[in-house]
DNA sequence: CTCCTGGGTGCAATCAGTTGCAGTTTTGGG
DNA sequence: CCCAAAACTGCAACTGATTGCACCCAGGAG
């Protein structure tokens, strides 16, 4: 209304040289001053008057000239496999709420589950210059990762980890990587379940793993093999179905091929919630009920599990947590000196909770 | 493996001028070969050189250096409240696909539903100088989007857009402001709703509405009203009660003060499925059995609404395709040439859809 | 044979900062 | 009181692209 005629160019395109005219001094002395690396070397009166100048003009530096010179952009890409998977919202809040606070911003790539599109969004994203890089889509093999640690900027894996080591004979890594990361504790969370189904009576318990391409469904079916036999439980090979992806559908063919095996189990434990909704409806479907037929157990405690037919035992995980820790360790990475050698954190597992609802019970008789 | 000790700068490291000096010519003629605005002003064979070196080399434009001068930077700002609510995520990855395709990268921010919040984060994805802006966060009134807007970038609101013309004199917009939005017919949905519910045979209907600083509530609170008036029914103010905001607690608290006021009503229209769900407990808390007793329904067709106890009866919205039209508007906008004035879409409204699930049924008698 | 035209190319400024180095002023010690 | 060291400050190069302008040279017109 008052001064609509007199803004010529874009708002707030105040530079660097007109906070130096400002304050009388020359551009690159403003540019120390207000650089709180080089600040001390500047006259501690000659700063506060920059500074004056700056908060007065309302002086915003150019992120991208700023960048060109020092080859930072103060961005970090994230790629996850997909953002309306409800794990991964969490994950993302958690990384930019501490990135944030450090200054950074982040650009979000679906990789849709998809090996091809994570390349070329994962490419995309490094030639952005993002400073670091957050993968939520790691793959147990492959050489993708390793392509990207050759951009030699510091990466954090989240949620799904490489190997870290040979993970043993059945499913030996061809290639494995050292990228620090942060996951969760699959032994541990798949032992409380199968300690909770012991403490209820079950003694047959069959499990849906998930795509033994992902580290994760791998660790969870290993965990799961060793807790039953940890508690004296019947571990049956037949009893252990997998499915495809880590969606419902699979879950439900998984479990349906379980089915007609014949085999015989009294609970069900699968590699997450959505194949457990998947096993919930084809168990339902073949005139079972649960809990009072067969236990079925999820993982993730994915939104809306405590509200579903019947509310789902599930193991929930720290995804806040881990999206947050991971920003950490990355940003610990980036601002590394890399001359003094300080070893950095490899690795970090978080501890899950198990949560029991009504999709539990003891078994009949 | 084979060229380890090589590599020595990062990994695609190469600039406009080695492209040119591989193929023999000036960066000037090489800049040009390569954009393809440019491209015809220099002699095809020259380019067609210039096009091969850049493409043995794997020559990648330095996006920031390129920005620098162009004032462009191929990257819009996301503004959404909370990434965590299951609705933005489609909205998102819908404006995703199609920026990505046009060659744009997305910088998400939550605004937390928090004004102050909201504020600066979109600060500061404007000082990182976003070519475009999309915020799913409008609120009726307040400043904050007329401040945006002079910042001179297109803005496109998408699901909660802010008033285009005053409301009528119950809720008017003090200060309406025209930007272009994508939002979903909320009149038509609620219309669904309430014919659906009318052919059931009810007539006397609640309505639980979301906080009256968010368009979508008072337009679905409106035509709520309009609609029962239409079908006959009998509106009755002390049917209609507000929640503070659209999450499940201040939907039970809302649905507990309606119990409270000893009205009567065999359906209850939530003004979303979060309110919806708060009132599912509030209910069945109460002796209330859903439907028999009592109708309830929904709104946005939230993930796993279809596996919830009862499963709810709600309208479906197009999160994905109003995140795409968004990122088509906002294209639309940037490129536009600011010199021909073709008139810019100021807004869509797509097309809801109700989902009859067993929240719904009859009333008793 | 000259002049003009214009297509194609190169030069150099520019974008908005950062930073090595040199120059200038203080400061302090002998 | 003088000189060296320290503390500041300024100059200018540099980041990697884009682009206005000048220039060169070939070809056609006069």
């Amino acid at each position: 209304m008052q001064n609509d005629c007199r803004e010529r160019e874009r708002v707030a395109q105040v530079t660097l040289r007109d906070v130096a005219e400002a304050a009388g001094v020359h551009i690159s002395t403003a540019s120390r001053a207000l650089n709180p690396e080089t600040r001390s070397i500047v006259n501690e009166d000659t700063a506060r008057k920059v500074a004056d100048a700056a908060k007065k003009l309302g002086y915003r530096p150019h992120p991208f000239a700023r960048g060109l010179r020092t080859n930072r952009t103060h961005t970090v890409g994230m790629v996850v496999p997909d953002l309306m998977n409800p794990l991964f919202p969490p994950i993302f809040r958690g990384a930019e709420a501490v990135l944030a606070e450090a200054g950074y911003s982040v650009l979000v790539a679906n990789g849709d589950n998809n090996t091809e599109t994570e390349r070329t969004v994962t490419t995309t994203l490094l030639e952005r210059r993002v400073d670091g890089l957050i993968l939520a889509t790691a793959r147990r093999s492959g050489t993708m990762l390793a392509d990207f640690l050759k951009a030699d900027i510091p990466i954090v894996l989240v949620n799904r980890l490489r190997s870290q080591a040979p993970l043993g004979e059945d499913w030996p890594d061809p290639n494995p990587t050292n990228a620090p990361g942060v996951t969760t504790d699959d032994h541990d969370g798949i032992g409380q379940v199968i300690k909770h189904l012991a403490s209820l009576g079950h003694r047959r318990i069959a499990h849906v793993a998930g795509p033994p391409s992902l580290l994760t469904a791998v660790k969870r079916r290993e965990a799961f093999e060793a807790w039953m036999r940890m508690e004296g439980l019947d571990f049956d090979e037949n009893l252990v179905v997998e499915a495809e992806r880590f969606q419902v559908d699979p879950g439900a063919d998984a479990c349906q091929h379980l089915l007609d095996s014949g085999a015989e189990f009294t609970a069900l434990v699968a590699a997450n919630d959505l194949i457990a909704i998947g096993c919930l409806d084809v168990l339902r479907r073949a005139g079972l009920r649960v809990p009072e037929d067969v236990s079925v157990t999820g993982y993730n405690d994915t939104l809306f599990m405590d509200r579903i037919n019947p509310p789902l035992t599930t193991v929930a995980l720290p995804n806040f947590e881990m999206g947050s820790m991971a920003a950490r360790m990355l940003l610990d990475a980036m601002n590394r000196d890399d001359s003094k050698e300080a070893t950095p954190i490899r690795a970090v597992s978080l501890a899950p909770t198990l949560v029991v609802r009504e999709s539990t019970a003891p078994p009949k008789g």
